[in-house]
DNA sequence: GTCTATATGGTGATAGAC
DNA sequence: GTCTATCACCATATAGAC
C-alpha cells in the first residue's frame, strides 16, 4: 500500500480551486475558502500566483489541457466521419463526469463573465479554448460539408455552446443530447446540398 | 417642442441599472457608479428598493415584459408556422438593437452566473425567462413536429441559448444567424420524418 | 527555502445619524 | 442628501517555525 504523500501546498491550491470555484462561483467564493479547503495560509497564495485572478488563470489552463485530452481520444475512438464531428459531445459528457472537475457549466465562459475586467491571461484561455474548438470543429467538418464546412463548424460550436448555458437554465433537462441532435442534422442538412 | 421632465429618482435608478450592469458586469458596477449615473443617493436607493440585489432583481423582471413584448410582435408578424418558429431570433436581432437594454449577452444567464447565491427573488426571473421561451417553443413547434414538438422546442431552446453564449465567446461572427440555421435545421429535420 | 500566523490597508455593500 | 460606521473580502508586510 502506498503512503499517501501530502501534496505541495502550490498543488493544494490548485486542486481546490479546480473542486470549488467554477461550481459554487468563482467570485462568490472568497479566498479564505479556497486557503482552508487547500490548508494553505494566505502568504503561500499570494507567493505563489500573485492574486486570486492569477490562481483561477493556471486553474483555466489547467481544465484546457485536459479538456483537449479528453476531446482527443473521444476522436481517435469514433469510426467515421460524422461520428469524429459529434464526438465533442461525447467529449463533455465525459469531462464533466470527471470528479476532478466539476463546473455549473463552463469554467471558461464562466470566467468571462464573471471577471469581465480581469487581466488578459484569463480572457486569453476563453480565447484558447474557443480557437481550439473553431479549430478543430472547422477541420471535423471539411469530410461532411466541403465548402460550406465553415458554416457547419459554426453551427456545431453555437450548439455546443448552447448544451453548456442550457445547464445554467436546467433546462432542457439532457442538453448535451439535445447539442448532438442539432449538431447531426445541421450536418446532415450540409450532406444533402 | 416639449420640456424634458426629470424623471424621479426611482425610474432614474432602474434606467441607470439597466443601461450598465449587463453590459459592463453586474458584479464589477460598484453601487457608487449607479448612484452617480442616476444622479441620485445611495440613501434614496435604499429607501426603493433595500439592496442591489433587489434592483438587479427589479431590472430584470422589467427586461422580461420588454423581451415578450418584441417576441410578441416577431410571430405576429410572421408570415407561416416554420417563421413563426424562428421568429425567436428576429427577436432577439430587434432586443439586442435596442439602445435602452445593452448586454453582452444575456443579463437572465448572467445574472445567474454572477450571482449563484442571490436571493429567490433574481432566480425567479431566469426560470421565468427559461418558461417562456420553453412554452412557446413547444407551442410553436406543435404545427412543424406534431407528436415530436418537445424535442423540436428543446432543439430551438439550445440553439438560442448557443447564439447567447456566443457573444461571450465572441465566435462566431453571427451568432444569431447560425442559430437561425440550426433551428431551421432542425425543424426540418423533424417535418421530413 | 517553504510555510504559518497575525496585523493592516484598501474597497465595496449596507445601515444609521445628522 | 451628506457623513460616518460596520462588515466582508482582497492583498501585503512582518516575524517566526519546520
Amino acid at each position: 500500500m502506498t503512503t499517501a504523500r501530502r501534496l505541495p501546498a502550490r498543488d493544494r491550491l490548485l486542486q481546490a480551486a479546480d473542486r470549488v470555484l467554477f461550481d459554487r462561483g468563482i467570485r462568490t467564493t472568497p479566498v479564505d475558502e479556497l486557503l482552508r479547503e487547500a490548508e494553505v495560509s494566505a502568504a503561500t497564495l499570494y507567493a505563489h500566483f500573485g492574486s486570486k485572478d492569477a490562481l483561477v488563470a493556471e486553474t483555466l489552463r489547467g481544465r484546457l489541457a485536459d479538456w483537449r485530452a479528453v476531446w482527443d481520444q473521444h476522436i481517435v475512438a469514433a469510426g467515421d466521419d460524422m461520428a469524429r464531428l459529434l464526438a465533442v459531445f461525447d467529449a463533455l459528457v465525459s469531462y464533466r463526469g470527471d470528479q476532478r472537475h466539476p463546473s455549473r457549466w463552463c469554467a471558461f465562459l464562466a470566467a468571462a463573465t464573471e471577471l469581465p475586467e480581469a487581466p488578459d491571461e484569463i480572457t486569453e484561455v476563453l480565447a484558447a479554448d474557443t480557437a481550439l474548438l473553431a479549430d478543430r470543429l472547422l477541420h471535423l467538418s471539411r469530410p461532411l460539408a466541403g465548402d460550406r464546412a465553415q458554416e457547419l463548424a459554426d453551427e456545431v460550436l453555437v450548439a455546443y455552446s448552447g448544451a453548456l448555458a442550457a445547464f445554467l437554465r436546467g433546462s432542457p433537462r439532457s442538453p448535451i443530447e439535445v447539442g448532438r441532435r442539432l449538431a447531426r442534422s445541421a450536418a446532415e442538412a450540409h450532406r444533402r446540398t
